[in-house]
DNA sequence: ATCATTGTAACAGTTAACGTTACAATCGCG
DNA sequence: CGCGATTGTAACGTTAACTGTTACAATGAT
């Protein structure tokens, strides 16, 4: 199983507003034709985003803007509001497991630590990249 | 989207095998009886772990045995074994981005060295657990 | 030979992702 | 105001993966 597309597309929109805010109107047609998806996708999205305080999106007149800083945005804070399971929880649990079996009856007081620290260093990990730092790895391309 | 079952469920199973070896036969249906899930579902995932080197499996006469010692095998040994994606790509990305954009044209540029060290931290987490720890952890309960 | 067990195919049900159409609600502007 | 562009969202379809289940040939020990 995978992350969604919906992060990388996410991201992907993100670069493009504050990319092109001078020059273009960042509507979800414009979006998604650099994405090449569908607008209702693009929408979702920022609808997810919208809700996580990371962009503003203007109903009538058209267009998004991040609602912070570059840099106060971390890929953590754009996975979060994209990804629909709680907590971000990254490891899928088998149900109903047998609680006549001392494994069984123990799994997640044995998993749960390890398993907590293995999603906490991905959140690491993407907590120490901000949407600024991705735009100036974009700016060497698209200059 | 969640990393399937088959992982925790895999990690499940290879602590049964190694904690209950000495006093039972660690069949599928025993396995299946202790996760709560069909016996065939635990067959495929000790297929994959046979195909991985991690266990061994008899026919006819029944029962799974570790292929090496626990403490040689790494929560990122069975992650990988079990999760069908190739190379654990952790990350999914949307298909034949507009190459008329500047961003859209270097999207796999200007991200793949980020998404790649998010994965890589959460690998190294997998590979600092072994099953021998997880055993270590499960005696607490058990006992 | 018998019996328990594995390996695997086949099929069904469920869920999430993603695509698409449609349309009311909204806003800016002439 | 009325118009055009755009957003917000519902509704529905398709696809893919996971998981469950049945079935049965192949295997190996006794």
């Amino acid at each position: 199983m995978q992350i969604s597309s919906r992060f990388t597309i996410a991201v992907h929109v993100l670069v493009c507003i504050e990319s092109f805010k001078k020059e273009l109107k960042t509507t979800s047609d414009m979006l998604a034709s650099s994405v090449n998806v569908n607008p209702v996708v693009i929408r979702r999205i920022l609808q997810q985003l919208k809700k996580a305080g990371i962009v503003e999106v203007k109903r009538g007149s058209g267009g998004a803007d991040l609602a912070r800083k570059p840099e106060d945005i971390t890929l953590l804070d754009v996975y979060t509001a994209v990804e629909s399971v709680e907590e971000g929880q990254l490891f899928h649990f088998h149900e109903n497991p047998n609680p006549q079996c001392p494994v069984g009856r123990n799994i997640h007081n044995i998993l749960d630590d390890r398993l907590k620290k293995i999603q906490e260093a991905m959140e690491a990990q993407m907590r120490s990249v901000t949407i600024r730092d991705v735009m100036e790895d974009a700016e060497k391309y698209i200059s």
